[in-house]
DNA sequence: CGCGGCTTTGATGTTCATCAAGTAAAGTGG
DNA sequence: CCACTTTACTTGATGAACATCAAAGCCGCG
């Protein structure tokens, strides 16, 4: 009953065990043979606000932003996502074209999946589709957290509170490069692109972090949580 | 085939068109028999931070205000829901309990099914589990499109944005009674009390809003509408 | 090599929060 | 029902936080 060829990448695909843990051998031939894999470069674009939404994508490798562009030529940063996310966004189920754009912001491999051959599992699966579901509302849940969360902040804790969750959320290390440009980081916390830089200086000479061009190193772990929490 | 009562609130609901349209009148009988209606007073709290999940929850009649409380004793307004809307918030599918608190601001009326009803629903009715995945997308989306917009404009295009949004979206009426405080407008929006009240009076004396209280009334709406649109 | 975009710092003005103080409205207990 | 308390509302004054404007150095890329 095995219908998977031996060959097929997904055989070792750790995505497997997030969406596909309910599905039979032979869903899983079915999902291993419609699926494609698309590689994008750092800066690449991969979905356009207004495009027609034909694949349930995720993310396998790299690091993406989702983000909405204005009339004039600003944007807003909605959320960074990392391998194991969505890229889709969330409009997948509920609208033909994509609200916002996605973009690699390091190279980056995606799996795509005709959007038919999922809701035909939602529809012929039921554990499949809670756990589809139950996916879908942590991915809104997240994006609603951060902005909530640094909607009550001001410049200093918005600051920390993000370069906290590349350390830990995205890289899980004390030394990371920054995967966005400066103007993206304030694009992302709502702020202006100097003063995004002004606080960085002023975290360097208070000594809580080390800055060399994008590499980040947090040296006072405890200070900027402090700032996070509190500011 | 048809299990339900003839008395059955269930038959006249408005609800049913929303959520249950592709169930079978068998489903139906189960849906009917098990859902219980719960009835607030103004200011009564419907779910509270924290709680235990058991029923999926959405707005029969009335109107609430979803929010999260800090540590100390301020608030933020996630966003106010109206008939037809949700009420469990979108952590149902992935948590076991709320994320965030719900209160009454009208009288309101809340229909309630145990949660593993839906649950069994969605597993052995493919549609139906496609249309709650639909409804739960557009809710999510909603509430953060709502916060992305507001994050992006400075007080006055917060309050226009407010305004036309109560006016248009849950009143449809040029005038109406505000449902909220001056407090809790100032939650929504993220912004201090006397700043909303400061930005009301601006705009009663640039003639475009009339304030009564809590009566409102929109009497230049082109103008309110590039207020909001411009910032 | 030079152009454009990213980065950085400083100076200036706007927007907003905070503090203070007073009025109006609404609930509470005798 | 009235005195009392509390909560909501309103305005002004002040300072902090932030955006904007300006200028210069840096870097990558055609």
């Amino acid at each position: 009953m095995n219908n998977i060829p031996l060959s097929c990448s997904c055989n070792g695909c750790l995505l497997r065990t997030l969406f596909f843990e309910n599905v039979t051998q032979e869903e899983l031939g079915i999902i291993c043979s419609a699926k494609f894999e698309l590689s994008y470069k750092k800066g690449d674009t991969i979905v356009r606000e207004g495009d027609t939404i034909a694949n349930f994508m995720y993310l396998k490798e790299g690091l993406i932003k989702i983000f909405k562009t204005d009339n004039d030529n600003s944007s807003q940063i909605i959320s960074i996502a990392k391998p194991m996310d969505f890229v889709s966004t969330l409009t997948v189920f509920s609208d033909s074209h994509y609200h916002y754009s996605v973009t690699a912001i390091e190279d980056s491999t995606v799996c795509c999946i005709s959007l038919d051959v999922i809701k035909g599992l939602v529809t012929n699966n039921g554990k499949f589709a809670l756990n589809i579901l139950s996916k879908i509302s942590i991915a809104s849940d997240n994006i609603i957290k951060l902005r909530l969360d640094l909607g009550k902040k001001q410049l200093r804790g918005r600051i920390a509170y993000i370069l906290l969750y590349f350390s830990q959320y995205i890289y899980n290390k004390m030394e990371f490069e920054l995967p966005v440009s400066r103007k993206e980081f304030a694009e992302l916390i709502g702020m202006t692109t100097e003063n995004v830089i002004r606080a960085f200086s002023e975290l360097r000479k208070d000594k809580i972090i080390k800055i060399n061009g994008k590499t980040i190193e947090i040296i006072n772990f405890e200070m900027l949580k402090k700032i996070s929490d509190l500011g």
